[in-house]
DNA sequence: GGGCCAAATTCAGTCAAACTAAAATATATT
DNA sequence: AATATATTTTAGTTTGACTGAATTTGGCCC
């Protein structure tokens, strides 16, 4: 027994006659009734009463209560299917920095939700090393956050989203506002500079020399943001990380090759649901569109 | 999208290899191979993460699942249809008057039940003319009932069941007990004769003087065979609707035409379910069995 | 890293099932 | 009773699915 032979036998019912139902499903009287020749023999009893299509048979109202069931069945699967893979519904689980889901993600989740309203998005942001351990985990589908250099995660693949350039964050009324140029790293004094989570992970022997001789380390982005508005010091900071204000300022830095990448990690043999492919489609997009205004 | 191709790729997932997935559902891995790529090419995703069929894709699981619902409701539904198109499930309904229901039934229900455990049936007993009505209206699949000699339900069908002679009932005591043959019209005192509602039914020239010359007419069989007992007088039943006992006495007519014909009644141009067919055709086989033991 | 084995895919040919068109038959209508 | 309409039958065609052989791919062992 075939779904297009309930099929036929339905549009029979519902039209009452082999030719309007033919019309309907697009095939010859002859063939539906050769169709429902079929069915009868299967069930081993007549479907219609009489010679003519108008009237059921007992056994034929059953089946066709049982084959109305059947199909509505067959079709809310397949619509699901089908919905399913074009991303129309699913759940997209990502986990990013602090900075990326603050900065670059309302964007993509806009763009996202405009396409794909079924989708539902489900987002963390939590630092670099826990998205890591998320998206190895499986426990999301994809993450934001500067890849580990090191290969301790081979099941993990990385691809460059952003270069986010290292700026120096200091109070409103300190020395190097006067500056007229980029800020040079002999312009920062170690005795006052703040060493972050976010700037150790970043290696070039000057900054490694800044962050060694650095009297302070914090790791929470809001009380470093206030030590440097109390006057307690300067901070590198990458510049999605950090926006300046009435008490902070942001100044760039000389040196170009001083920046957090950020990448998007994803496992390296396991694809993608649809929906969450479509959320990291559209992540790309708004990072390239973003590294293109920086 | 048809059946066969969700079952096979539900196969292929289950065993996880072509191979074994073919020897399952009798095809050559080519074919499968195919089928595989007509689905994915439908959805417009891959099924299975890499080359090999072991491991499924975000989609491929969403479709199993899918799949997995949608096979269940066809093949339950197919069930259901083969289960009432062979009589195993389904309902009989059925009037019959109260003799039938008592003396015929319980015998063919018994079959019945042997037969088809899953058919409920639906049995009222009720009087010949209520019984033609419920078959008319459709309120019952088949009745049993003393046929409608008029033409006035054209719509129905009668097929005869059984002939129920007519026995004269009488009180213990009674003179006509010590008659040696059987009764014989002219025995019967119309004085003390009590009409009834089953034998006004039977037309007879010697019957028809009796029951306009009778002065008791009783219509419930209980009451009158109560009156019967206490002496009021005798009355005229068919065998199967009365039983001898300790106050009653059955004595056999002489005239072998007076009978009364107990009717299987059908409409004329709708069949039946398979359910009722089945109890029809066992209510046809028990009364056979119980005509001849007469 | 190279070679071997198993699995999957591709391809061309075969076959069966399903469809169409036309003719025959049955049913309803006037 | 005649005609129109609906369905079924029949023969022939088309479509699509399956097979077997050859090819490609991926995994694995040395």
């Amino acid at each position: 027994m075939k779904i297009d032979q309930l099929r036929t036998f339905v549009a029979v019912v519902d039209t009452g006659a082999l030719v309007e139902a033919g019309d309907r499903v697009g095939r010859t009287p002859a063939a539906l009734s050769m169709t429902l020749k079929q069915i009868e023999s299967e069930l081993g009893g007549a479907l219609f009463e009489g010679e003519r299509k108008n009237r059921l048979t007992p056994l034929g109202r059953h089946v066709h209560l049982q084959a109305q069931r059947a199909l509505h069945a067959f079709d809310a699967a397949l619509a699901q299917m089908r919905g399913y893979a074009q991303g129309g519904q699913g759940i997209a689980r990502i986990a990013a920095v602090p900075s990326a889901a603050t900065r670059l993600l309302p964007a993509a989740i806009a763009r996202m939700r405009a396409a794909h309203p079924g989708v539902r998005i489900d987002l963390r942001d939590i630092d670099s090393a826990a998205v890591i351990q998320a998206v190895s985990a499986g426990v999301v589908d994809f993450g934001i956050a500067t890849a580990p250099t090191s290969n301790a995660y081979p099941d993990l693949k990385a691809e460059p989203l952003l270069k986010d350039p290292f700026v120096l964050v200091c109070p409103a009324g300190h020395r190097l506002n006067t500056l007229k140029r980029p800020v040079r790293w002999r312009d920062i004094d170690p005795a006052e500079f703040i060493a972050n989570g976010l700037c150790s992970r970043f290696s070039s022997p000057e900054l490694s020399r800044l962050v060694e001789l650095a009297p302070l380390n914090l790791h929470n982005t809001t009380s470093l943001l206030t030590f440097v508005a109390q006057g307690f010091g300067v901070t590198l900071l990458p510049t999605m990380a950090v926006t300046a204000s009435r008490t902070i300022r942001l100044l760039p830095l000389a040196d170009h090759g001083a920046t957090r990448s950020l990448d998007l990690i994803t496992q390296r043999d396991a694809s993608l649901s649809p929906a969450s492919q479509a959320m990291l489609e559209r992540v790309l997009d708004c990072s390239r569109t973003m590294a293109a205004t920086i």
